[in-house]
DNA sequence: TATGAATGAGACTTCATTCAT
DNA sequence: CATGAATGAAGTCTCATTCAT
């Protein structure tokens, strides 16, 4: 008459699965729509023991929105460390690889996704991931720039244009694969695809004889 | 059994300002989270009235991105018309100005970002908006691409590849003016912003010397 | 330039118009959940017209009951009238079939089932037609019962009983060939079906040799 | 995005209770006017709740028509069961006896009065009514009749005739004694008005001699 | 008389949040 | 820590009723 063992939990990491699952059921509903019992559901738990990790559902949406710009901001500013100086243009070549092909994964790219979606109703959201991410970002490449500039191989270009079209890109191409995505699509290599891109725009900011600005 | 009356004129424009309204309080508040009764209130109206037009909330966000569909595609379309076989990169620079001059307004840009934000929820708005706007967006460009080339004004180049670095960078424009604007973010002037990335962009698609591909 | 006739409307018949429409929307979603646009269209006229001529949905069911407690208490007074008292056995017979007969007809047995399903939310409704027509019918009987006992065709029996002996073969037949039919049923003849029951029942009423009561 | 809150423990007969709660509100205002609230109310819970153990007002319906028609039919199966062979005339005195007493009952003639008054508008709940409990007393009465007939003690009359002037006495005294009640009416007691019934019926089905039918 | 746009109360249903167990 | 029954605010949608035309 005993009962079954059960798995038991891995209490420590609590936290981190609910988020994950939040990000899952936000991103597919939307985060007004996703409901708190969906989420625990998909963490394995009981509606009520979320709030014993999160104080409200407003909560797990910034906790996850934290996160995710954390983890974009540090791989921002790792690249910029990671000697960008030496080789501006590989450097480039390297990090939009690198991005659309972690951006393609519909995992990655759910969090910033669901920022897009909810940042005209969460301001305060909004700006954390512009303090975190985007400035970090514009910084990352306003160095990548000024290396560039500095060792010959770029014009001096107006940076915030030069961020929009090294940003651009990245987040059509994201867009284009993941809430645009039509079934026929044929899906195209992102190694491939961020190699063409970085062809057009490097292109675009070496100088060209004869040139002034 | 009874209830209490009101009145008013209907100006039989009544779609369209519900519409308006519709679209001002979606993007404020995003779909599930805006209350019918406040589109009302905005449009001038009693909750009750509104569903005299449309059958549902639903109905209204549908209609709204119809609207905004055909309006972009026919933008679009009237691009390709006007003389971009004649001259590609000014062509080129022109359209960038007008949509960058456009997107910048609020009103203009509302109703994309209300579909960036909605397409995941909802997949047939995603999916009219990919079949009206986004590919005639392609089809655009890809004629001013094809143009450009038989021109010899620019390099044979991945259209897909082409096509994310002409519009991602009029979306990462409009995000940054829009959603992730800070208020001491100087507001750069839209034509002066289009000048600067379409000099990247179109100088990105020169074909350069010694250059097979 | 000039727009059709149109037809006219007989004005004066109006609110029987307006009765009959309203019976049938009545009967087929009960009274709650008519919609007076719906018997406004089935009138042929406009939801406002219907306030010209009823001051209210409730005035409308009141006025529909009235109309057919009216017409079934008249009915039943022309019954103890013509010559019952002569051949009891024979009236009764005449009466059964006649009213299987019309009852048997959606459309005159609509107006009491819905004072059937009404009656119990609406307490002065089912009292008018109780005063109405339940002791009109009440009296008719009574009268009958009398005189056959008189005329010693009948056994003195309980008043009230009778009435539902006699009465109530006609409510279950009527339930049974109306909100109760099945698509299979053989729809018998109501006037066999009226004899058939009639053998019973005043069989049940003949006096049997060597029976006091 | 934030409630109060509330506590109760749960009797695990919640379903019956709110069911018990269904059928008297239900009653007294007929389905479309009921409220959930009230239903909620007089079950002590909140609104809310409800919806923990029913799906929709409709649901509460269903199940309340399903409880009743299954007591019913297996009230009715037991009857043919319980040696009507043996006397029928018993048998049929018992029966419209013990039925007339129940009847008389507001809370036991509740739900066949609901049915009654929602049947039209909602045909699978007549539907279900019409296969359990109608055919069930169908076979009941066939079983009585031909037992009856078997002993010689009753005629051979028409079985659906015989079936509505058994019935039907039972339906004209339930709505007499409880939608059509008047305040002064005598209230006669069930046994009583069931033995004067039962005198005339069965009477009714007596063979007379010179007869053939 | 007749129309039908407009109103607004009201009802069902959902769901974030709490708390007794 | 965990559960899940319970609460009740809130929102969508319906519809009786009115009134300007």
């Amino acid at each position: 008459m005993s009962r079954t063992p059960a798995k038991r939990r891995r209490p420590e990491a609590r936290p981190e699965e609910i988020l994950d699952a939040a990000l899952a059921v936000f991103t597919e509903n939307g985060f007004a729509a996703a409901r708190v019992e969906d989420i625990a559901a998909r963490a394995g738990l009981s509606k009520g023991a979320i709030y014993l990790y999160f104080s409200s559902k407003d909560a797990m949406l910034n906790a996850l929105v934290e996160r995710s710009a954390g983890a974009l901001a540090s791989a921002s500013e790792r690249l910029v460390a990671s000697g960008g100086a030496a080789d501006p243009e590989a450097a480039y070549r390297a990090v939009l690889t690198m991005i659309l092909t972690t951006m393609t994964d519909q995992n990655v790219s759910a969090a910033p996704r669901l920022v897009l979606a909810e940042a005209q109703r969460f301001p305060e959201l909004a700006a954390h991931y512009r303090a975190h991410v985007i400035d970090t970002g514009r910084r990352t490449m306003r160095a990548l720039l000024e290396a560039g500039v500095a060792k010959g191989v770029f014009r001096p270009v107006e940076a915030e244009a030069a961020m929009r079209a090294f940003a651009g890109p990245v987040i059509a191409h994201m867009l284009l694969t993941t809430v645009f995505q039509a079934e026929d699509d044929p899906d195209t290599d992102p190694a491939d695809m961020a190699g063409a891109i970085a062809d057009i725009v490097l292109n675009g900011l070496k100088p060209r004889e004869g040139q002034e600005i």
